[in-house]
DNA sequence: GGCTTCACG
DNA sequence: ACGTACGTGAAGCCT
């Protein structure tokens, strides 16, 4: 047998300083990855190896190490544009089959020696990869070196070595030890290259035979003088010059063969890259396009009427896209065999449906599935959404088109002759475009995120938009009216107190009138003139009456403009509001909600709670509305296995108040309730990635004030602040972070050479696994809410989520056993090391539902 | 269509 | 030296 080990970290810097920057669309630069697997392929084709092991060092410096040796440090270390790489590289590598290898404690040249150790035992023969020549020491007859240069790669065996510098390859060992090697740290012997340890070494062979031959007169007195110098250090060098043999790593080459475990996935990821010369290079063009051969160049036939419908039921696969319009079906189309059929049949697409013996492959299910639900049509196929799979995959895209995902993954779209079939072009190239992302889904390991949490979510979602939440259309009207009113009269009011009449609605104008006209202090600038936010209006009250009456109008304005009149808009003929559910909108997992956006109705001050009072149950039922308590902070306990965190959950403690006792370091009952507010805002700022200036400004103390709070807070909960930094460390070598349930987010930002940008990166990284989980968990515990009431007979039906919160519109009589059902699927959804709770309450309006 | 502001979790 | 907490959507102004 033979093992190629690879040098990983070593090749990587050859290959990135060797070749000309290159990126892709996306900015990503690429050259490493691009000349590292450029470098290998050649390697292996000369080599040819039967196993290949890929070696790399672990990421030296910690993340808050490099923090205090500044951004120079960091740059020595590796430049961002090869670190934002590094991740992708590596990711890559797995995915063509390469075992990576690394060790904690040890260097990737001891994992190299390592493997030539062991091959030498079991009598198989090792080629070691590498761009530097530390590693010839390793260097046997059954160990050679293949050495990576600007020009021709040379192969190192004894006989090459004894060649080139004269000694055996233990002896360069002892060379080393007298010359030194400043990036390795070796001093070796002051005043004393290459030349002369060459010549000691071939003379005495190691550097003790040069020390117990210290008085000959072959050695000049010169050199005696420096050696004796620096006795300690040739020994201290002898001892660090040596590469470790026994790393605690796995060498049985068995364990090293190359498989390419999913071929699409690989040139869908070099595609990605836009390294289309790897795909090449890899032999991978045939995978996934041996199956373009039949639709490749071919136009697209779109076929009306005649639908083959019992040769679409044999198929175990079926690929189908559908056209709805207010839950009306306008057409779908089939394809089979690559032919596309098109039909606006009804009972023909029911039966479609109905026939559960397929999987359904499709996109915008959610559409589909209100349609089956207006129509109480039961789909009984399982499905896969496209979609959401690439949601799933890239939560960041904007963009999940049809065009957009095929381009990238490499499959080529059909031309299409008339305008009339362009909506079901991709239909025909389906198969290749879902075998695609199905499989990296797999890879991900995001399978269950995708069946068990998004598909079925999709279906919570339509019917809920369906049902829609019923309003007091007179109620908000009226409430309307009576804003407006109080607004002229403000307006007035603000006109007489400013001396002139101008737009309050514009921030420009206003602007000008308070800090030109009327002259008061600016606080703070924006990008295209003054600031008049609510903080700096705030600030201004007591400086001149006008400023407390633009607050009141402006707090006036929104409720009138966005929520009475914004709803008013979009009531709809059954009296009520069917808000649209977006599941692949936000970047960490939770939903959106628009036309209008439900989930930011008012609560905060009376007057705008008011608006909740309008948003009521139909005649005889009632709102049951359940929210999570806290759910954010228990799922940061968990994840970060932080003990005192858990064991404050567990014991039902106010989390708020316990922190509290902890940052002012007071005893519980010593807690005020201002100090209590304080701990809160800390608990939210450590959540959302923390920075002393913002937390400070949000409870109205000094930055050095508030980076106190910070620190005794972190000492405290030693679990997330360990968490804190593991979790960014680990982000930045992944390339992405990913909450408990495999929902991931990437982070490009993380390799960004901008402070602000990374430091961006570094809190989205410490943030969005405790956002996205707790999105995880109210997903699943709304699927289960779904079922239970359908398992259960009610009636009642989920209407609205607001990301800790559920609204269930009950019949009255049912009111009790779903706030019941409701509260224990919540907090049963799943199980962490901490409780969780929700608190449901019933009510006539959302107003009274609300705790 | 970008910017500012402000509503929610 | 520099800017300052995560995630959204809607309205209104203005170029």
């Amino acid at each position: 047998m033979r093992l190629l080990v690879v040098d990983g970290n070593s090749i990587v810097n050859r290959a990135f300083y060797g070749i000309r920057p290159l990126t892709n669309k996306e900015g990503q630069f690429t050259h490493a990855i691009y000349g590292f697997l450029t470098m290998l392929r050649k390697i292996e084709k000369e080599e040819s190896p039967d196993a290949v092991a890929v070696a790399f060092d672990l990421k030296a410096p910690t993340f808050r190490h490099r923090a205090y040796e500044g951004y120079k440090a960091t740059r020595k270390g590796m430049p961002p544009e090869l670190a934002g790489q590094m991740p992708i590289l590596k990711e890559l590598l797995g995915l063509l089959g390469y075992r990576l290898v690394t060790c904690e404690g040890y260097e990737a040249d001891d994992i190299l020696g390592t493997f030539a150790a062991a091959c030498e035992k079991s009598g198989d023969e090792c080629v070691i990869a590498t761009g530097d020549r530390d590693s010839l020491q390793l260097v046997t007859d059954k160990t050679h070196v293949h050495l990576c240069t600007n020009r021709d790669d040379i192969l190192y065996t004894p006989e090459k070595i004894m060649e080139d510098y004269g000694v055996t390859p233990l002896e360069l060992i002892e060379i080393k030890a007298i010359q030194g090697d400043s990036s390795d740290n070796i001093p070796g012997v002051a005043g004393i290259g290459p030349k002369g340890a060459g010549d000691l070494i071939k003379r005495w062979h190691s550097v003790q035979a040069v020390y117990d031959n210290i008085d000959s007169p072959e050695i000049k007195e010169s050199v005696r003088k420096k050696l004796l110098a620096s006795r300690d250090n040739a020994f201290l060098s002898r001892m660090l010059g040596e590469i470790v043999k026994d790393a605690p790593i796995d060498t049985d080459i068995a364990n090293y063969r190359v498989e390419i475990a999913d071929r699409a996935a690989c040139a869908r990821y070099m595609a990605r890259l836009e390294l289309f010369s790897l795909i090449e290079k890899y032999d991978l063009n045939d995978a996934p396009l041996a199956e373009a051969q039949t639709a490749k160049s071919d136009i697209l036939r779109v076929s009306d009427g005649n639908i083959p419908i019992e040769k679409i039921k044999e198929q175990q696969k079926v690929y189908a896209l559908f056209d709805f319009s207010e839950n009306e079906l306008n057409s779908f189309a089939v394809s089979v065999e690559g032919a596309v059929f098109r039909s606006s049949d009804a009972e023909l697409l029911k039966e479609l449906l109905n026939d559960g013996g397929m999987t359904m492959y499709t996109r915008g299910v959610k559409a589909l599935f209100a349609y089956a639900d207006s129509k109480n049509i039961e789909i009984q196929n399982k499905i896969f959404d496209v979609e959401l799979a690439a949601y799933l995959l890239e939560p960041s895209s904007k963009d999940y088109t049809d065009e957009n995902l095929c381009a990238a993954n490499r499959v080529e779209l059909p031309a299409c002759e008339n305008e009339a079939d362009k909506p079901y072009r991709a239909l025909a190239v389906y198969d290749r475009l879902c075998a695609k992302l199905l499989n990296e889904i797999k890879a991900n390991g995001q399978e269950k995120l995708l069946f068990d949490v998004e598909l079925p979510l999709a279906r919570v979602l339509a019917k809920m938009e369906n049902v829609g939440f019923a309003v007091d259309r007179q109620g908000i009207a009226d409430y309307g009216a009576l804003l407006s009113a109080r607004i002229a009269e403000l307006e007035a009011e603000i006109y007489r107190s400013a001396g002139e009449e101008f737009n309050i609605n514009s921030p420009k104008q206003l602007g000008k009138v308070l800090f030109e006209d009327l002259g008061l202090p600016v606080k703070k600038k924006t990008k295209s003139g003054y600031s008049t936010n609510a903080e700096v209006l705030e600030s201004l009250r007591y400086e001149h009456p006008v400023v407390d009456m633009v607050l009141q109008y402006r707090a006036l304005a929104k409720l009138n403009s966005t929520y009475c009149e914004g709803l008013l808009k979009v009531i709809a003929e059954d009296g009520r509001i069917h808000s649209s559910f977006n599941q692949t909108e936000t970047r960490t997992g939770r939903i959106s909600s628009t036309e209008p956006n439900l989930q930011n109705i008012p609560v905060r001050t009376e007057l705008g709670r008011e608006m909740r009072k309008f948003f009521c149950a139909r005649e005889g039922w009632v709102l049951v509305d359940a929210d999570y308590s806290q759910i954010e902070l228990r799922v940061l306990a968990h994840i970060a296995h932080d003990q005192n965190m858990i064991a404050a959950f567990r014991d039902g403690d106010d989390i708020h108040a316990i922190t509290a006792s902890q940052v002012f370091n007071l005893p519980l009952e010593m807690v005020t309730p201002a100090m209590r507010s304080s701990a809160k805002a800390v608990n939210f700022g450590i959540v959302y990635g923390i920075g002393a200036f913002s937390l400070g400004k949000d409870i109205g103390v000094s930055t050095k004030e508030a980076s106190r709070y910070i620190k005794n807070y972190l000492s405290h909960y030693s679990g997330v602040d360990k968490y804190m930094q593991d979790i960014v460390e680990k982000a930045k070598l992944d390339g992405y972070v990913e909450t408990m349930f495999g929902r991931r987010r990437y982070l490009p930002e993380l390799s960004s050479g901008k402070h602000m940008l990374r430091a961006f990166g570094e809190r989205v990284a410490r943030n969005m696994p405790i956002q996205g989980t707790a999105a995880d968990i109210i997903k699943i515990a709304m699927v289960r809410v779904d079922e239970r009431l359908k398992r259960e007979g009610l009636r009642a039906r989920l209407i609205l989520q607001v990301h800790d919160e559920l609204i269930v519109e009950a019949p009255q009589d049912e009111s009790a056993r779903v706030a019941a059902l409701l509260q224990e699927e919540m907090e049963t959804a799943v199980s962490l090391d901490v409780p969780l709770t929700a608190d449901a309450a019933i009510g006539r309006t959302w107003y009274d539902a609300k705790g």
